[in-house]
DNA sequence: TAGCCGTGGAG
DNA sequence: TCTCCAAGGCT
């Protein structure tokens, strides 16, 4: 049985793939840092998202040591509007790490290169396979769909993560793990899809007993998302002639390491204004004048969304005391620092409607 | 270990 | 407009 399905799955799959793949930049590659830098960009990210993002980065940064070198603010504004900023700092730290430790190069051990910062058991596996046809199994969640449905595993349960993996290394050819890998994946994504599995074109329908019973699409089981809350925040706009006021995020927080519009949330009791004046007391000592409403954007992050209103401020204060980095810039110098995507969405008004009104 | 961590596209 | 979710890892 098993063997049966081992030459089926690998040549059926591998068949498909050669006569399907897509050509995707890192595809071209055999360096190890650009297969990496990929794999750590993908995570969580669709591909057609991510691969104006690479080609830029691998412009600029050729080298495991170039980024280990580089300052990290730059690679920040990389990185901006990506999303999941802990992986640019992660990999970051690693690229440091490797520089140091491993001469630049990404260290042979398995072991040695799973331990580094960023690099879970989806990178190492999906980086060694590809890059040094081991044969590890990169189980991701496109992998662990296909393979719930191949096996009929109704929930990703520990134990049924091992009987996956374990099957994987059964079935995979040794020859060629790193196109194993990507086929499956490939295959998930276009075939093997959450609400509609395509079994009529897929190349392993043969093997795969959820397809066998018809219901392909209930396996695995749904988890149920909790509901995300809302939050209301306020920020200020703070002129002090032609500049005006921003900060940095702290490294290990939401959206780290990130500059934006000084301000926060606005408690139960407050009103916008209130919380602001507030808010600025707090965290920079000086008081301010508060002018008109230039409007509000609404964003959604990964557990919470938020009503972002803000307001245009004056000030003849210098800030007394900040916790964090800050800096009084102009307009043009958005560019020269990485915000979230809220603030691009406020710069956008203040983009038509002027920015000091 | 389940919650935290962004963003944009699909439906 | 709203929900779901996509080449995961960390704590």
């Amino acid at each position: 049985m098993y063997n049966t399905n081992k030459s089926y799955f690998s040549k059926s799959l591998l068949h498909w793939y050669d006569s399907n793949k897509r050509d995707l930049p890192w595809r071209k590659t055999n360096d190890l840092y650009k297969i990496w830098l990929s794999e750590v960009m993908l995570q969580q990210t669709r591909v057609d998202t991510v691969v104006p993002y690479y080609l830029q980065w691998v412009e600029k940064y050729k080298s495991i040591r170039s980024v280990a070198k580089a300052d990290y603010q730059k690679l920040l504004k990389l990185w901006e509007g990506l999303g999941y900023y802990s992986r640019c700092k992660n990999f970051h730290k690693a690229c440091i790490i490797t520089a140091n430790d491993y001469d630049g190069e990404i260290p042979s051990d398995y072991l040695k290169f799973r331990a580094l910062p960023g690099v879970g058991d989806y990178i190492a596996a999906a980086v060694f396979s590809i890059g040094l046809k081991q044969t590890y199994p990169a189980i991701d969640g496109n992998v662990k769909r296909v393979m719930a449905r191949v096996l009929r595993i109704k929930n990703i349960t520990k134990r049924n993560k091992k009987r996956i993996r374990n099957t994987l290394i059964k079935w995979m050819d040794p020859e060629r793990p790193g196109d194993i890998n990507q086929a499956l994946m490939d295959l998930a994504n276009r075939i093997c899809r959450v609400d509609h599995a395509h079994c009529s074109i897929c190349p392993i329908d043969e093997i795969c007993m959820a397809e066998k019973m018809s219901i392909p699409e209930s396996y695995p089981a749904k988890v149920k998302k909790k509901v995300t809350p809302h939050k209301e925040i306020v920020a200020g706009i703070i002129w002090q002639g032609e500049k005006f006021l921003i900060t940095k995020r702290p490294e290990n927080a939401l959206l780290g390491g990130l500059w934006e519009l000084p301000g926060g949330e606005i408690e139960s009791s407050e009103t916008p204004i209130g919380a602001l004046r507030r808010q600025i007391k707090e965290e920079c000592d000086i008081d301010i004048n508060i002018g008109k409403k230039v409007g509000y954007v609404k964003h959604a992050y990964s557990h919470f969304k938020i009503t972002q209103t803000l307001f245009q401020c004056q000030t003849q204060e210098s800030v007394k005391s900040m916790n964090k980095e800050y800096r009084w810039i102009t307009p043009i110098e958005v560019n020269n620092y990485p915000f979230p995507k809220s603030n691009h969405k406020l710069f956008n008004i203040l983009n038509s409607d002027g920015w000091n009104v």
